[in-house]
DNA sequence: ATGGCATAATCCTTATGA
């Protein structure tokens, strides 16, 4: 089973890159974060077309998020329960038999932000809500999105001057995530060095690969032993009118469900 | 090396992103 993540900075922009990439790759779920379309312009037709369901939350302008996949996701479930929020962060599903939590967390902007205060928030509803509910109720998790956290010093440029998105805060939120019991699936793998999912679009960063690791895919306790692979996928980085992100997959050695 | 980019909504500029 294959399962991936990828924030495509607006679907309406992407769908090309988006159903070129389905083609090739035939995920069994995708999880897709910044759809920056309200719900009535989701373009279901044209997935049901290439041979996928959707599950999706948007919005307009900012946020969304979906989950597509090749069977009807089951069991949706849109924000994280108890956490009132305006912005469509979170949706989860059930996909031949594994939970499958795709969220864009918040950014948060800077240290001193309002907007970190709400990240961090968000974080903690999260990590509540998975160790309380969402685990016990549905033991083979996996939790992929758009973290906007880089949990370690190897997932950063060196020379990557700012305080977002490494901050020691920022870090010990993600840790207390994984201590929930999920573990960074692409970790669990050998990996070229300096690899990262977002570079920023002005500079060359792509070109010079100054860029981040970012976007994640955690796997539950039952799940870890399944995994087989997991590898960023850079190649569409390059095409014309890019996403700043590129896709993860996971390959999971689990029989449909 | 954080902007000189990209997107959306809206006005022709601003907010936001990471």
């Amino acid at each position: 089973m294959k399962i991936a993540t990828w924030n495509v900075n607006s679907l309406r922009v992407r769908l090309h890159h988006l159903l070129d990439w389905l083609d090739t790759h035939r995920p069994d779920a995708l999880c897709l974060q910044e759809l920056k379309l309200e719900d009535k312009a989701f373009p279901e037709d044209e997935l049901r077309a290439a041979g996928y369901y959707a599950a999706f939350s948007g919005q307009k302008t900012y946020n969304g998020v979906a989950i597509l996949a090749s069977s009807p996701p089951k069991d949706v479930q849109r924000g994280i329960p108890g956490f009132a929020d305006e912005q469509k962060r979170l949706i989860a599903a059930t996909v031949s038999g594994v939970r499958i939590v795709c969220g864009y967390f918040p950014n948060g902007q800077a240290l001193d932000s309002d907007k970190f205060v709400y990240k961090l928030g968000w974080l903690d509803a999260l990590t509540r809500w998975l160790k309380q509910e969402a685990l016990p109720a549905h033991p083979n998790l996996v939790l992929a999105g758009d973290f906007n956290i880089a949990p370690d010093a190897a997932d950063v440029h060196p020379n990557w001057g700012g305080e977002i998105l490494v901050s020691p805060p920022e870090r010990a939120a993600f840790r207390a995530l994984m201590e929930t019991g999920l573990t960074d699936a692409f970790r669990l793998f050998e990996q070229p060095e300096s690899s990262y999912t977002w570079w920023d679009y002005r500079m060359g960063a792509f070109r010079r690969n100054f860029g981040m690791r970012i976007d994640h895919i955690l796997v539950s306790n039952p799940l870890r032993n399944a995994c087989r692979a997991c590898s960023v996928d850079k190649a569409p980085r390059s095409l014309e009118r890019p996403s700043d992100h590129a896709p993860v997959m996971l390959e999971l050695d689990w029989h449909t469900q």
